[in-house]
RNA sequence: GGUCUCGUAGCUCAGUUGGAUAGAGCAACAGCCUUCUAAGCUGUGGGUCGCAGGUUCGAAUCCUGCCGGGAUCACCA
C-alpha cells in the first residue's frame, strides 16, 4: 500500500480517536508536500476543522502527533497555515529504493492472457499525399499511447486504415493520367508519395482554372449578378459581410444565393471533376485499366510511407485498407436498411435519422449507391471486429472529427457492435503555423520527411561542434545523431497537452536546450557516464543501498519523484496524455541535474553515502529510461 | 446561427480530485568548467491566469453571462 493511503487511513484513525467522529475518506486530503517547504506528504486540515472544532494549527498539531506517535516512519511534523507536513524518515525512502531497484521493468505493468485487449488506430494516411507535420503529431501520439496502454497491463494492437479509394485518390490518378507523361518515382527521382501528390496539387490548379472559365461563361445566366465586375472578388466580400454583425440586406441576400448557386454549378460541372468522378465509378466497377493505374500508383506511396514511417520510428500490427473494407461497409447499411435502422430516399441514397439523438441525418450511401467516409469506417470496424478480440477501439483522429466519430458511436452501437458505445475518440489539436493552418493545396505543409532531416543536420552539426562522440565510429556517431534529433522531435510535440491546438514556427528551428528531449537524453548520458568511470575506478555498484545513512534534501526530492513514477503511468493511461509522461520526465531530469551540480557522487569519501547515491542514480537513469521509452524516444549512453 | 473547444509572462508551454507565495523553457542581462559530460547549474527582470459576477474557509481550476480565437454542422475524405 502506497504512503499516500497509509497516511489517509491515519488521519481518518486520528480523527475517530481525538474528536471521535468517522469522516469520509474524501476528507482526509493527503497530498505531495510542495518543493520549497520541508515535508514529504500534506495533510491538509481545512475540511477537518468543522469536526474538530479549533484552529487550523492546532488541529494540525493534533493529527500530527498522532500520526508521529503511531507510525515509526514518520520522522516529524510541521503545521504551516493549516497544511500538516509529515517528515518520512531517511531509511524508509531508502528502503523504497531497493525495491525499486529489484525491478528492471519499474512502472510497467505487464499484460497476461486475460488482460482486456486495446486496438489503437493511428496513422490513417490518404495516398494521394506526402505526411506533413499534423500526421507527425499523429503517428508520435498513436504510438506512445500503444505504449503507455501496454505499460498499464493492456493487450496492444496498433492499427492503421490507408485511405487509399475515392474521389481524392482519383484526382490525382487523373492528372497524371493528362500530364504525367508516363512519369514514375525511378524516371524523376521523386519519392513516391511525393511525386502522387505533385499531381494532387496539379489537378486542384486545373480544376480551379476550369471553375473559373465555367463561372465567367455562366454569369449572364444570374440577373442579379449583372452589374458585377468581379465574381470572387464580390462573392468573398459578401461571405465576410455574411459574418459580421450587420450581415446582409435582401439585395445583398439574393446576390449571395445566386454566387453560392453559381459556384456549387461550376465545382460540379468543371470537366475534370466530371471525369475524376466517371474515373471512381470505373474503379468500382473494377475496370482493368484504372485498377492497373491506382494499383501502381498507390505502390509508389506505400513505399514513400514507409520511409517516413521507419524514420520516426513508427510502426503497426494490423494494416487495413479502405479499398476492402468500403464494401463490406456497403453490406453493414445495407443490411442497417432491411432491419429499418435506416432509410432509402426517392433518389437512391441511403440515410440515417438521428435526430433522437440530437444530431442530423446523416448520409450513409449516395445516391449512385458509393460509400462516403462513414460507411468506410462502419466496414473497417466489422472486419476489425471479425480479427480480434476488442474490449476498447481507440481512434487517434484530429478533432476536426469530433462530430464523425459521435456519429460513429451510435451507428456501431445501432449495429450491434459492443463496443461502438464506448469506441475512444482520442482528439488531439491541429499543428498550426504562426500565420494559421496549414494548407497543403496552398504549400504551406511543413513535409514530414524534411523536418526528420533537418534535425538530424542540426543535431549533426551541434553534436560535432561539442566533440562529445569522439571516438565513436561513424556509423554509432550517426545512430545517436539520429536519436537526439529524434528525440527533440518528439518531446516537442508530445509534451503539449494533445487535446490542444500547437503552434509550430519552421523559422527557429526546435531547441535542444531546456525543456527538450536532448536535455532528458543528456541526462541519462550523463548518469552512464557516472558508471564507467565508477568501473575505471574498480568501483561496482551494489545491489542494495545501506539504509543508514541521511539523505539530503536533493536526495529525497529525487526518491519521492522515482517512487510516484508508477502512479504518473496510471494517470497517463486513464487520460490517455504522453504530456503527462514528458513533465514528468524533464521535472526528474530537471531535479536531477541540480543533484549532480550539488552533491558529489564518487568523489564522496563516505563510502555509504557513496554507494546510496549510486544506487539512486542507477534508479533515475532507468526511470528516466523508462519514462521515455513510453514516449517512443530512446536514450543513448554518451552524447 | 446551433454544437464543441481553447484563452496563463514578449514567445512556446506546465499547473494533480479546488489548497499554501501561479511555475518551466526560449529570448534579454549577470555569474559558474585545474573535481563525476557546461546539450549543464545559479541569479535578475518579466503576470489584472481574456472580462464580470457567483459558489467556497480557499478559485487559474467549479457554475453563469459576456469578449476573443479555432473546429464542426458536405452526395470531400
Amino acid at each position: 500500500m502506497s504512503m499516500e493511503l497509509q497516511l489517509k487511513g491515519k488521519v481518518i484513525a486520528a480523527v475517530k480517536e481525538l474528536y471521535g467522529q468517522e469522516i469520509n475518506e474524501n476528507l482526509a486530503q493527503v497530498q505531495i508536500t510542495r518543493k520549497d517547504l520541508t515535508g514529504d506528504f500534506t495533510i491538509v486540515v481545512f475540511p477537518l476543522l468543522k469536526i474538530s472544532k479549533k484552529s487550523p494549527e492546532e488541529t494540525g498539531k493534533d493529527i500530527g502527533e498522532y500520526i508521529k506517535a503511531s507510525d515509526e516512519n514518520v520522522a516529524n511534523y510541521n503545521v504551516v497555515k493549516g497544511f500538516l507536513n509529515i517528515e518520512l524518515a531517511s531509511d524508509y525512502w531508502l528502503k523504497l529504493v531497493n525495491n525499486i531497484t529489484k525491478e528492471e521493468k519499474y512502472g510497467y505493468q505487464a499484460a497476461n492472457d486475460d488482460s482486456p485487449l486495446m486496438m489503437i488506430e493511428y496513422s490513417s494516411p490518404n495516398t494521394n499525399k506526402p505526411l506533413h507535420l499534423g500526421h507527425i503529431r499523429n503517428n508520435l501520439l498513436g504510438y506512445s499511447l500503444s505504449r503507455i496502454a501496454a505499460a498499464n497491463g493492456y493487450k496492444v494492437v496498433k492499427t492503421n486504415i490507408v485511405n487509399d479509394r475515392g474521389i481524392h485518390i482519383c484526382k490525382s490518378m487523373l492528372a497524371w493520367k493528362k500530364w504525367g507523361n508516363g512519369a514514375t518515382p525511378e524516371s524523376t527521382g521523386i519519392k513516391g508519395d511525393k511525386l502522387v501528390g505533385d499531381y494532387y496539387v496539379k489537378f486542384d490548379q486545373e480544376y480551379k482554372a476550369e471553375i473559373k472559365t465555367l463561372i465567367a461563361n455562366h454569369l449572364k445566366n444570374y440577373s442579379e449578378l449583372d452589374e458585377i465586375k468581379d465574381f470572387s472578388e464580390t462573392y468573398s466580400a459578401l461571405k465576410a459581410q455574411k459574418k459580421t454583425k450587420e450581415g446582409l440586406d435582401d439585395e445583398q441576400n439574393k446576390q449571395f444565393k445566386a454566387c453560392e448557386d453559381l459556384s456549387k454549378y461550376a465545382e460540379n460541372n468543371a470537366p475534370l471533376i466530371l471525369e475524376a468522378r466517371e474515373m471512381l465509378r470505373k474503379w468500382e466497377a473494377k475496370d482493368p485499366e484504372v485498377y492497373k493505374d491506382w494499383e501502381t500508383m498507390n505502390g509508389w506511396v506505400y513505399k514513400g510511407f514507409d520511409v517516413t514511417y521507419k524514420k520516426l520510428g513508427v510502426d503497426f500490427d494490423k494494416i487495413y485498407y479502405e479499398s476492402d473494407t468500403y464494401t463490406v461497409g456497403r453490406d453493414m447499411v445495407l443490411s442497417g436498411l432491411e432491419k429499418d435502422l435506416f432509410y432509402r430516399r426517392d433518389d437512391n441514397s441511403v440515410w440515417c435519422n438521428m435526430t433522437s439523438e440530437g444530431l442530423d441525418e446523416k448520409l450513409l450511401l449516395r445516391k449512385d449507391g458509393t460509400s462516403v467516409y462513414m460507411t468506410q469506417d462502419i466496414g473497417t470496424a466489422k472486419l476489425r471486429f471479425d480479427d480480434f478480440d476488442i474490449d476498447k477501439m481507440v481512434y487517434v483522429v484530429g478533432n476536426e472529427q469530433d462530430y464523425h466519430f459521435q456519429v460513429l458511436s451510435i451507428l456501431l452501437d445501432k449495429l450491434g457492435f459492443n463496443w461502438g458505445k464506448d469506441l475512444v475518440h482520442f482528439s488531439y489539436g491541429m499543428v498550426e503555423l504562426p500565420e494559421g493552418k496549414m494548407k497543403s493545396r496552398e504549400g504551406t505543409v511543413v513535409d514530414a520527411d524534411d523536418l526528420v532531416d533537418e534535425m538530424v543536420n542540426t543535431a549533426r552539426e551541434m553534436s560535432k561542434e561539442l566533440g562529445k562522440l569522439d571516438g565513436y565510429s561513424e556509423e554509432d556517431a550517426e545512430t545517436v545523431y539520429k536519436m537526439i534529433a529524434l528525440g527533440a522531435l518528439k518531446y516537442f510535440i508530445l509534451k503539449v497537452d494533445p487535446k490542444k491546438n500547437m503552434t509550430f514556427n519552421p523559422a527557429e528551428s526546435i531547441d535542444f536546450n531546456g525543456n527538450t528531449g536532448p536535455f532528458i537524453q543528456y541526462t541519462h548520458a550523463r548518469i552512464q557516464s557516472i558508471f564507467r568511470k565508477a568501473a575505471e575506478k574498480g568501483i561496482s555498484v551494489a545491489a542494495e543501498a545501506p539504509t543508514n545513512v541521511e539523505i539530503g534534501e536533493k536526495e529525497n526530492n529525487l526518491i519521492r519523484m522515482i517512487s510516484n513514477f508508477p502512479n504518473i503511468v496510471a494517470e497517463a493511461g486513464r487520460v490517455f496524455s504522453p504530456a503527462v509522461i514528458a513533465n514528468f520526465a524533464y521535472d526528474l531530469a530537471k531535479e536531477y541535474n541540480q543533484f549532480y551540480h550539488d552533491y558529489p557522487i564518487l568523489f564522496e569519501e563516505d563510502e555509504d553515502k557513496r554507494m546510496m547515491r549510486l544506487v539512486l542514480c542507477k534508479n533515475v537513469g532507468k526511470t528516466i529510461k523508462n519514462a521515455m521509452w513510453l514516449l517512443g524516444i530512446d536514450v543513448p549512453e554518451k552524447m
